[in-house]
DNA sequence: CGATATTCTAGAACCGTTTTCATATGGGAG
DNA sequence: CTCCCATATGAAAACGGTTCTAGAATATCG
């Protein structure tokens, strides 16, 4: 890591080190001969400062942390692009951890942006942290990260601080609704991991919907806890291969939705003639140019920039009370939520 | 950014600085009492030492640079998760930039890398750098480093370095050999960026496995320079309007084959009836469960991990002569590649 | 022309670690 | 009992920057 220093361009432009800095950071007085002269040395040098030194020196650094789950996931990765697109513009540097869902890396992860002294701090916590001691442990190394931090995607009850989330519960709801006013009255819904508030969430709209419009939510259509797509497949092949099944069904995540279109594909059934859908989330091919599924999209891209916005501005205004972003994703009925009456 | 140093739980513990050193680091001798009173110091003030100062001192960061053009394409995210994992398991600390597909972007990149004092590079390069003048300007930012990389998926010719890399031509090739064999005869290409190397690879393997096979390769099936999924869906629904058409496509990336499928279906045609393909990598629904596509697939994770250790012995064996790791995609025919013949 | 402000510069202290060096202690060998 | 080695410790010097302080040079003004 040996590399020429401030001292070395200081001595070869015949000046003090402190000059030398002044001209970097281009503020305190400094002559235009001067300058000039040091900018010509630091040019045949190649010269560029030490972050470290730099941080260490200013105590303050220009790193800032992203904490999530897992990059694989579209999802996610939208989130980091947003984050990266934001912080690369304003001149920081992202440091990144995924946590695989798991609560010691979690833990892991935040000691380590500890560690690397963040100056702030994007965090998608790997569950709720609902149970007390879990929530105490994580709620301490955010803590003792000493900088603010802003919580996207997963809510944490008991954390009051800057964040950035979606509202499942509304998306669920009308996209449950949708269904209904479509026609549909045997409407399954396909949920997730039930251990984290957002899967909750969306059962509970799509619940709530039914109930409203006064549906019944019958238990043996209501799919939960359906981890990954393979899971999902199997589950809805059941479902579908059985004598009364849903005509419609809302699915609250991605990975659902592929399991749920293979499954479909896999016994030759077609949508929406033999069963419509809704997703959460558009599918990742989707994005682009669109296939003619009915979702409700989040701008997911926004919503990590979104949350970049949020912590930099915390950094000018550390005392701004919390700020809470809650995004309402947007429904777009492309057809596959349709009704198609059963033929006798 | 203020928190507990060294000197304080020196103090503290009423030991010197460089004791609680010694402990921090379990090296060099320190009485089994002192370390533990050391122990229960640090503890007690939730004290962990600074990765600035740290590195600094030791003339040696633990951050490892990775540089990608995008995160929010599969293959790129996939890349990005093999190095993550690696690098979170030996301890090291990972900064991420993206380029953009963007050569001034990508001297930024290299340059914050420099900026941070990063141990190693993992580099996805913005382009091969073909060009004399923009080479020597990357390669002058490269060398500024200090430290070695890995220039991962995309060949720099003129670089005399590790790197993980894939074979495209082969691929290309024994893809397009599997559709002849399959019995096809007009086969197309759907073929992405022409100034990227990889590219023009994947074509010419196409071009060479009709070529050898006594085939001609018609110009106006050569759909080349598609840049993203609506140019491809565009061309290829064009394309395959059109009177005369192939009966079957390789399709060099992935963002191409959703066009492609796209355009299949919003012509109501149906695969591989009407038109058959292999693709080059899965589609990223298909990496968990599988659709019934035929792909040329590659572990892109796997290909993450194998730079990161690529990186990491390197630091080891700085004098190791460079590496060049070629990974032969492997076919997997699902049906998809299936010749009918056409009805007259 | 002297007083005073403004511009410019260098020296020194500091940021939080690691590492070298010197010193002190205790035990075993001779 | 002396000498030497292994163990244990703290003081001090780096590492590469920033920033404070103070002094010198120059410009401004009465």
């Amino acid at each position: 890591m040996k590399s020429v220093n401030i001292q070395d361009i200081a001595r070869e432009a015949g000046v003090g080190k402190a000059t030398v800095s002044r001209v970097i950071n281009g503020k305190g007085y400094v002559s235009r001969e001067t300058a000039a002269k040091v900018k010509a040395v630091m040019e045949r040098y190649h010269y560029q400062p030490s972050a470290l030194a730099r941080s260490l020196s200013r105590q303050e650094s220009d790193a800032i942390g992203l904490i999530i789950p897992e990059a694989n996931n579209p999802f996610f990765s939208g989130l980091l692009t947003g984050v990266s697109e934001v912080m690369d513009k304003c001149g920081y540097t992202l440091i990144l951890r995924t946590s695989g869902n798991d609560i010691q890396r979690d833990f892991k992860a935040l000691e380590a942006m500890r560690y690397q002294r963040v100056k702030g701090l994007i965090y998608v916590p790997a569950c709720n942290y609902e149970d007390e001691r879990e929530f105490a442990q994580m709620a301490s190394r955010l803590a003792d990260l000493g900088g603010p931090y802003v919580v996207l995607d997963r809510p944490v009850t008991k954390l009051e601080c800057d964040c950035v989330l979606s509202d499942n519960f509304s998306g669920a709801y009308s996209a449950t609704e949708a269904l209904i006013q479509a026609g549909h009255r045997e409407i399954g819904v396909i949920a997730g991991n039930m251990q984290l508030l957002i899967g909750r969430e969306r059962l509970e709209g799509y619940r709530k919907a039914m109930e409203q419009n006064g549906l019944a939510a019958r238990e043996e259509y209501m799919l939960t806890g359906i981890f990954g797509q393979q899971e999902a497949y199997r589950r809805t092949k059941a479902l579908l291969s059985s004598p009364t099944r849903p005509t419609a069904f809302f699915i609250a995540n991605n990975r659902s939705e592929i399991g749920f279109l293979n499954a479909m594909r896999d016994l030759g059934l077609s949508i929406p003639q033999d069963a419509a859908f809704v997703g959460f989330d558009e599918l990742p091919g989707q994005l682009v140019f669109g296939l003619p599924y009915s979702s409700l999209d989040r701008e997911v891209t926004l919503l990590g920039a979104k949350a970049a916005q949020l912590l930099i501005r915390r950094f000018d205004e550390p005392a701004r009370s919390p700020q809470r972003l809650i995004i309402v994703p947007r429904l777009s009925l492309r057809g596959s939520e349709r009704y198609f009456e059963k033929e006798a």
